[in-house]
DNA sequence: AATTCTTTTTAAAATATTTTAAAAAGAATA
DNA sequence: TATTCTTTTTAAAATATTTTAAAAAGAATT
């Protein structure tokens, strides 16, 4: 028997899945969302159980039968470690299936851009923070890497960043940690965050905005992570917003990016308070866009009116390009997650209102504005289940 | 037994469908689009060819083996009556399941706006339709109709035409009939079209351009036609091009659709032609935009510089739109169908200019622009394979 | 408190589907 | 031309999955 199980252990893997995904479920629950007998799936999981996967975790309130047992992964049978790149740091984490760290978060710098070292480094790191957090590598699942640039996930290759002439980098981590390993774009796994265990969870379509230094979207359609033809769906971020505005790093005109992103916005206020204008932010050093931009949020939250100003004026691009999109896709939801979740709230009032100008009103009834509460989790979240995903 | 067989059944019904997209299959075709083992649908071929529903149709060449049996459906077995109706007249044709007509098409004025009596007609013409075709019911496997308007298909509404005070439209067809029916919108349907057996064929991200006297947009995605959340997807129509434009019928100004839908180039060739403007479309009567829309296209193909002048001017909007679109969807596929299909050509130029100025390289690079070949036809080709879909 | 009704879980029987093996038909090659 | 190799089709055996039935556990009702 060549496949010998392959099929009972396939069925097995889609309910470790689900309990990933879904804690604390009867054999009902299951049997009704994997679409599979009730019969079969008990004995599965108590073949699970058997096997030190699965564990029972009391009883449900019954509605007017016996009770239904509860089952759940056993936290500690198996471990992710989860890392979420940006620009400019690097923050890894090894997890259980619980989502609880099971090592300390590590966060370092790990410039991507014209670091030729970047992956060889990225790689010793991995390593050495498996080897010091006291779990046996036997017991890592995979590795999953949220990283900015196009990224092609099939191949392992990252477009933008990490130049490996083509090589896979996926297949190269694989190989120097004996871990599999899975990379997936920043804005794609905060969008899968958000839809499996942010305030999307279980919506169908739903348009999940990362608001960083750059502006990204993930899209949710029907359920499933949507990445276009080429893995470059969601390039919200230089469609035009005005004709002939400020000159975008894409060499376009008057990019979305250009126009509202966070940096983008520090860009302005550089320029303002050399201009004179009154803020707290003029102790800040100017000098550094990243630093800028963090002090606008902090600033904006306690009150600071230029700070405010600024993210309202992005706020409104951000909302007349949203009205593009809720034309063409009709999303249920809209998520604002990322660094700049933050200062959602502030955000939310001018993004409305250009959303109702722009917008045919049946339109804007069907969508519903949510912000993100995994914040700046959401990243590692999501590099977990993308390795969850592939298990 | 109460489900008696009904698991084959459900098979059996798969391979029908699939042999209706795609004729001409071996067992082995089916066997691995269908993903089912090979004997299974050996046997279950065998049984259809004895119900009649299918039928040999010759060896197809072989790579160095047995050459394989080729099945294809009975033309005659089942008849599917096709519905294509726009906001001025009505087109009716009962075609077989090679998607030939079994009857000639009937096109009859049926305006849906303000027009009370517009669904009692619709019934009545579409029972005397059957009773003249000769096909009995027994043999019709279901009624489709394609229609403008935001559409709620699963109760079978529309909510923009055939008033109907929120009752189900396809409930009273299918009760007045006697066959059950299904809707759908226009653009959604000629996508389907496209997608099923047009210039689209098998592509699994495809943006289809339904260019008509409004601009409409049917997406398919990852195969699948995309309808959002509340089955609005693809009000491309009404997307702001420039601040401050056009008045459009949404209330809004500036929308693409009132800016370069065909009506819209039929207004301002009207003005034009008021204030003295040289064209072989003078000899029109300018009283009629269907008339002027019509007009324009026949001059613009015989070489009319004005008509070719107004649907460039058009044709740069919506490559200006499309771009916009290209960032976001990341679409392997655009198709240009509907009316307006035949002047694609003509269109193409300045649509490629307008998105290589707005697009990154990189994603212009991966869509490829395609002109239909269904045209005119997409609509009742597309509410055929509705019917099919739902068998 | 006893009975009836629900729901969950388990086991046995029935059915569906896949694997394996073998036969049939033909292409490629020596 | 005979042999070997492929591929398709069919049949038999093995496996997977669902149905059916029954037991277990508890809620609701009389």
């Amino acid at each position: 028997m060549i496949n010998e199980k392959n099929i009972k252990d396939e069925l097995k893997k889609l309910i470790v899945k689900h309990l990933y995904f879904f804690s604390e479920q009867s054999c009902s629950d299951l049997s009704g969302h994997l679409k599979k007998n009730l019969s079969l799936i008990s004995k599965l999981v108590n073949e699970l159980i058997a096997e030190g996967m699965v564990s029972v975790k009391g009883h449900a309130p019954s509605s007017g039968g016996r009770k239904p047992q509860l089952y759940s992964l056993k936290a500690d049978a198996l471990y992710i470690l989860t890392v979420a790149m940006d620009q400019l740091s690097t923050r890894i984490c090894l997890v259980d299936l619980a989502g609880k760290p099971a090592a300390e978060i590590d966060m370092n710098e790990l410039p991507l851009q014209c670091n030729p070292i970047a992956l060889t480094s990225l790689a010793e790191h991995l390593n050495s923070y498996i080897n010091n957090s006291g779990i046996e590598k036997s017991k890592i699942v995979g590795i999953g890497i949220g990283m900015p640039g196009l990224i092609n996930i099939k191949e392992g290759i990252n477009f933008t960043f990490l130049e490996t002439g083509g090589q896979s980098l996926t297949a190269y981590l694989t190989k120097q940690i004996n871990v599999k390993t899975y990379i997936d774009n920043d804005s794609s796994l905060i969008a899968l965050a958000e839809q499996r265990f942010g305030v999307a969870r279980t919506k169908q379509d739903v348009m999940v905005m990362n608001l960083g230094w750059g502006i990204g979207l993930g899209m949710i359609i029907e359920g499933q992570l949507y990445r276009g033809h080429n893995g470059f769906a969601g390039e919200f971020s230089h469609i035009q917003l005005s004709e002939g505005g400020e000159l975008c790093s894409c060499g376009k005109q008057g990019c979305l990016e250009s126009e509202a992103s966070m940096l983008a916005v520090a860009r302005k206020a550089v320029t303002g308070i050399n201009e004179g204008r009154i803020s707290s932010l003029k102790s800040t050093n100017l000098d550094s866009y990243e630093a800028v931009g963090n002090a606008i949020l902090d600033a904006a939250l306690s009150g600071d009116q230029f700070a405010i100003e600024l993210l309202s004026d992005a706020g409104y691009k951000i909302g007349k390009a949203l009205a593009t999109l809720i034309h063409i896709m009709n999303p249920g939801t809209i998520v604002f997650s990322g660094r700049g979740a933050r200062v959602a709230r502030i955000l939310l009032a001018p993004i409305q209102q250009a959303i109702n100008k722009y917008c045919i009103p049946r339109l804007v009834a069907g969508t519903e504005l949510l912000i993100s509460e995994l914040g700046f989790e959401a990243q590692l979240t999501g590099a977990a289940i993308l390795v969850m995903e592939n298990y």
